[in-house]
DNA sequence: CTTGCAATTTAGAATGATTCTACTTACGTT
DNA sequence: AACGTAAGTAGAATCATTCTAAATTGCAAG
């Protein structure tokens, strides 16, 4: 009854460089970090805290759901995980790379679509420089709205060639 | 003790606007509801739902948190407010034209950047259809992060030339 | 102009997300 | 092994939002 090989087989290796990142921060290595980064480190999902907890809670039904935030805290303030405002409740990324989100408007699914940078482009400076004079701009996130392919093709099925009435 | 000329001494036409559109919409017009247009309709300041209702709150105290939300929600959905996710509160906006935000790291404040349209840019597209093939792009919004004037102007005064230890 | 009803308002309860508190536990150093 | 302190715990507190049941009222019809 010690490690099961369950989803990750080989244990992670981007949850040992958050492990490692979060010690070389200063932080204390304990058993409850240990399972909500493994938990996390490769959650494509973009997972909310209560999700997370809800996960956790079945291989460890002692753990608080402060500990979740404050170790999600640290994340963040460590650099290791992105927040992610869509609704009430605040979303998780462990993805460090810079990138925008794609949002379905039907399912909410939430994708990940990569950048070379979120540097402002010239052209951005450009307009923000007219409507904001001064403003120092660090980074310029984006949200894509609209379908995803699944939903898509949903709204084909039901009207394939315009609307039928 | 009727109509006070305080803050818009004309009526804002914006307000009158909305009012309308809410009618042609098959909405009642009731008093509350002119209330919270008139306090909406020209503010700039992307007010949470509580501060609006404290606002309001001052001329009308019978005013009820719920009727606020109901009219916000009845605005969003006639076309007539955007909604804006910073942090756990939701943020309203009555600015229709598209647009997308600066936001201040420091001090939060929240500005309005116009732009010709929301719609993707073809290098967009391009982007997206490598990270989420099928995906039907409606919208992209866009947040700038950085410092505002103000608060970039007291970060030179703190340090002129660079760090002084 | 009155009547009636459905839409709206209201106060407060309920729900969900997040933070805080006071106390206990245990990591990592000595 | 002992200690100091960071971290964990349960649960209360707080903020944002939605819901509910009852009272009110805009406005369409007569």
């Amino acid at each position: 009854m010690g490690k099961r090989p369950t989803t990750t087989l080989h244990f992670d290796a981007r949850a040992k460089e958050m492990l490692d990142d979060l010690k070389r921060a200063g932080l204390k290595l304990t058993a409850q970090r240990e399972a909500i980064v493994r938990q996390f480190a490769s959650d494509v999902s973009h997972p909310t805290a209560q999700e997370l907890y809800d996960r956790l809670r079945q291989e460890f039904p002692q753990m608080s759901f402060a500990t979740v935030y404050n170790t999600l805290d640290a994340l963040a303030a460590a650099g290791l995980s992105g927040t992610l405002r869509l609704g009430q409740a605040a979303r998780f990324d462990p993805n460090t790379e810079p990138h925008h989100h794609a949002v379905c408007e039907s399912c909410g699914e939430i994708g990940d679509v990569p950048a070379p940078s979120l540097a402002p482009s010239p052209a951005a400076v450009k307009q923000l420089g007219r409507a904001a004079p001064g403003f120092r701009v660090r980074a310029v996130e984006r949200i894509y709205r609209g379908l995803c392919a699944a939903c898509a093709d949903n709204d084909n099925d039901a009207a394939p060639h315009g609307d039928i009435s």
